[in-house]
DNA sequence: TATAAAACTTACTTATTAGTAAGTAATCAT
DNA sequence: ATGATTACTTACTAATAAGTAAGTTTTATA
């Protein structure tokens, strides 16, 4: 493989994953990626042959990160608080590039993806909802985290919070995304 | 106004209601909605001439309905827990029919929608959590709720806990959601 | 009942999109 | 050096979408 093509179609997902949190699968279509790269249509056509096959090459590319993501928390000498703040971060940083999570970008398309990915889809969510989980269990654990609900429904509604907390931000602005933020943490913690 | 044409127009508004909860704004035609009429594809712009035309509609009508519940809520001897139950309920029935609310939905495609409907649809939103604000700024007045964040701040958790619930009940499930629901009013009770 | 307005249909244009087939230029392996 | 592979471009096709103009039917009204 040469570094070029490499760098090509790294690229291609690199600008898909953010189109899709920037307007949604169906709202971008592959000579918005080309234009990008000084290309044509058909180079996009040659590396993801149908825009399905790119869907779920960005999906991979999601669930490699989570994956990164948590191995790193673990290796990590953070407090959970903290790893909790890390993946609420990424969030914070969505809001501020005008974007949604790709999470809500899915599962608000949900309906008009194509079916080769529903499945891929439903692994990612489950993927960091689990991740939250597990990060909420052991800071209750430990005694950073008080809280009375299980930990799964306690994630949910985390994860609830911060997927249509950067919704809701790119129309009634960051205070409301900053307000929900803050109360999360506070609210764990009591 | 002759019946034949308003019940023509207000079928194109509910239905597409209906397509924009299924699929998003950019994921349904006018085509879509003809057929459902046994009409052509002209008819429909003969009542909206463009397709933004319906979203303001769409929007209006939304805003409308939500007066209206206001207004019906206002008007009854429910208690403040059973009024937010009835605003509740309506989410409920959105996964029953595989379906996002509104404000998710627009909030999710905010950045694909034409200019002239941004500010109509952040109106619709602002009117839906000052709502949900304003009855819970009355529940904690007459003691039913109980919660240490501002009524804003509490309306936003509870709007963005349905808001993607909804979403994410499509994709793993109605369970989930239901976690979410038995949480919200648990934790507004203690 | 004539006429005007309303509610359409027919038939079209323009734009965009996903996707393909064939060709070219560069690069790699033998 | 040569042949094969890679990474594209050129130049399409087919489908769908938004939107329009002109004509037709239906309905209401004077």
């Amino acid at each position: 493989m040469t570094a070029r093509t490499t760098d090509t179609k790294e690229e291609i997902v690199r600008i898909g994953k953010e189109l899709i949190k920037l307007y949604g699968y169906n709202a971008f279509s592959y000579s918005d990626i080309s234009k990008q790269l000084n290309m044509k249509n058909a180079a996009v056509h040659y590396h993801f042959r149908e825009k399905e096959d790119l869907l779920a090459e960005i999906l991979t590319s999601y669930i490699n990160d989570y994956v990164l993501l948590g191995k790193q928390l673990q290796a990590s000498k953070l407090t959970v608080i903290q790893k909790l703040q890390k993946f609420i971060e990424r969030y914070s940083c969505l809001v501020d590039c005008n974007s949604i999570c790709i999470i809500g970008s899915v599962a608000s398309d949900y309906n008009t993806l194509p079916e080769s990915v529903k499945a891929k889809t439903a692994g990612l969510i489950a993927l960091v909802i689990g991740m939250v989980e597990k990060t909420l269990q052991e800071g209750k654990r430990n005694g950073e985290f008080n809280f009375n609900e299980s930990a799964r429904t306690q994630a949910l509604l985390l994860m609830t919070n911060l997927a249509a907390g950067v919704q809701l931000a790119r129309i009634s602005g960051k205070k409301d995304y900053e307000a929900i933020r803050k109360a999360l943490i506070r609210q764990l913690k009591k």
